[in-house]
DNA sequence: GATTAACCGAGACGGTACGTCACGTCTTTAA
DNA sequence: TTAAAGACGTGACGTACCGTCTCGGTTAATC
């Protein structure tokens, strides 16, 4: 099903085209920046200057910051690896062993997720990319405890999302609330707790 | 013999002291425009004027809005009252379904949470008070598990702090990123999860 | 060979060009407001909110609200109108008849010179701007002179300058410091001093 | 005429009366300040702290910060020495070269005139106290001119106060605005043209 | 000697203006 | 039509100063 047999086909597009070369230097521009300053400190001014851009052509591609940023975070995530080591504590360990890295790497970009929640308060637009970007994230513990269940290692009755809930809440909540230590040893007092025996 | 045998008795106030009036005013006027525009439409400018007060006398007092907004939070939280049911099932219902309730309420200060911790991001000061909130509203839960480790409730070896952040997380990750809905079923689908039989 | 075949060509204007209207807009408002409340009493915000226009544009074109004056002031000034009665005794008669009936005019406009003098005392670019301003002034009473000593109705041994500075002096001294009248019978009795038989 | 004869006689002081010596160490402080930073870079605050002396203290004493400038100024002058060298053009010389020394001298005192002036135009009691202040320069001029007449030095019909303007009205001219040298070589040629032959 | 009223230092207070900064839009010339 | 450059409106920021007020405490003259 080819994207261009919607009814209302895009009039073909008149005038100089957009350089795809700008797109990258903005986002490149874009993690850069955040990283150095924190997503607060940095000036759409001096993203442009920092890009080799206009304001204007950014203003162009993303209607906000935070809708850039969020962009930003998209392109620089890549494709999910999906993992399976063949069971479910193992895969559960691999990914949310990621997680602890990423949270315990000293970068400003730290303040991403913070920021991003923030702002979404406000901006239902923003929220709505934020949700979808925090499914996206579960859905590799999704697919490792589905596999679970199907080989046994997981009760055929448990909700699933709750469970993926009693996962990442938990570490999302000493992330941005407690300031409580996120290592593997606190994964393994979680997981003791919420798949217990795994 | 000195009426202030405190160690270290600070020197008497000198000058005009400040006015407790003002203290009170600031605090509730401050309540009052962040439930009404949210602690980001919030200005300092509007702020003084609502609570009678010059800017000078807010600045003179706290540092920074964010610091200001937490000591209003203090100030209407009031000594928590103790929970205790009987048994640990009660009071974390009880307890959760609080929150639960404070969460579904429509009120713009639902902002003020995600706010505090993005500001917290770069400003250590605030991030130490918040922290401490944090704590503060762990204690509840914390004691009514200790009780329920006297009565045989909870397993003596459980461990109680991860108890509390799976009990506690799941709840805040919902709230400020996956948006899935935080109401009774959830409580006890969570607490058939973390505490088993209760 | 360039269009700018000056020596110093400056570089083509890039970016969107200051609004010429703007500018016009600002320096009517600035003497509007001056007149009415007096330079002191004319806010920034005041300004920009009569002139139609926000303060980062007066800011962006004025580094200060008295360079901004100066400015208003020679614009308001035009091109001075030469004056040539046929004989010095009219040209003066003339052109310090205009000072008086300025001076005596109600306008609150009267409290623009005392300020520009008190500020480009701590202001060496509004000190020049000032020196400037009041160089133009004596333009036309010097040409008079030399007129005059042309036609052997002053001694072409006297020093112009020392001439209008007693020419004008006293008037400007009677203004900013005694309070004296200035009329004038003044100007008669100032110049049968000065200027004796003409 | 005693003081005491008014109608309404002060009544007898009761209360802790006013120290005296708050009263020399305000006034010195004055000077000292507006002479290093100027009289509007002097802030009330610093002032008091300067003068090791509260601000209600100075404020019980002086309505505004001109008006204590004013006095400051006139404590400073101490009385005016009559002078008479025994012909006019000697007075002139020496009361005028006073001044020429006092506005060469390159304190910062220097910006005290300007800015009394500029605050005179808004504050008629400041006002008024200028004009005084002025006047009382005037004196040991008019002194000076009225002994001339009677030595038949100076015409008996020259008009006493166009005269005065036209001496110290040139120099205050220079001062203030065209920034023109102030010294003897401008005496001179002002004297020859003012009182010629003196 | 007690009272009293004005003094004093310290610093809080209301009001007002300041000059700066960032966002997101708009307007120019050039490609 | 896009691009670079930068002007523009809006609105908040945190600071500074003025002149007043309010504390606790002090000093003389009066009772």
């Amino acid at each position: 099903m080819s994207a261009a047999d919607t009814p209302q086909a895009d009039p073909p597009p008149r005038g100089r085209p957009r350089s795809k070369e700008l797109d990258a230097s903005i986002l490149s521009a874009t993690l850069e920046l955040a990283a150095e300053v924190g997503i607060n400190g940095m000036s759409m001014d001096d993203l442009a200057q920092r890009a080799g851009v206009s304001k204007a052509s950014i203003y162009r591609r993303w209607p906000s910051k935070e809708l850039l940023v969020i962009d930003a975070l998209r392109s620089a995530m890549g494709p999910l690896d999906a993992v399976d080591t063949g069971d479910v504590g193992g895969d559960l360990r691999s990914i949310l062993g990621d997680l602890v890295a990423r949270f315990s790497s000293k970068e400003r970009m730290n303040d991403v997720l913070p920021h991003l929640i923030e702002v979404s308060t406000h901006d239902p637009a923003l929220r709505v990319e934020l949700e979808a970007y925090t499914q996206l994230r579960r859905v590799p513990i999704r697919a490792s405890l589905e596999r679970g269940v199907a080989r046994g290692e997981v009760s055929p009755d448990a909700d699933l999302d709750t469970l993926i809930d009693a996962l990442l809440g938990p570490i999302i909540y000493r992330r941005l609330l407690t300031g409580g230590p996120i290592d593997t040893a606190f994964i393994e007092r979680l997981m003791a707790l919420v798949v217990p025996g795994r």
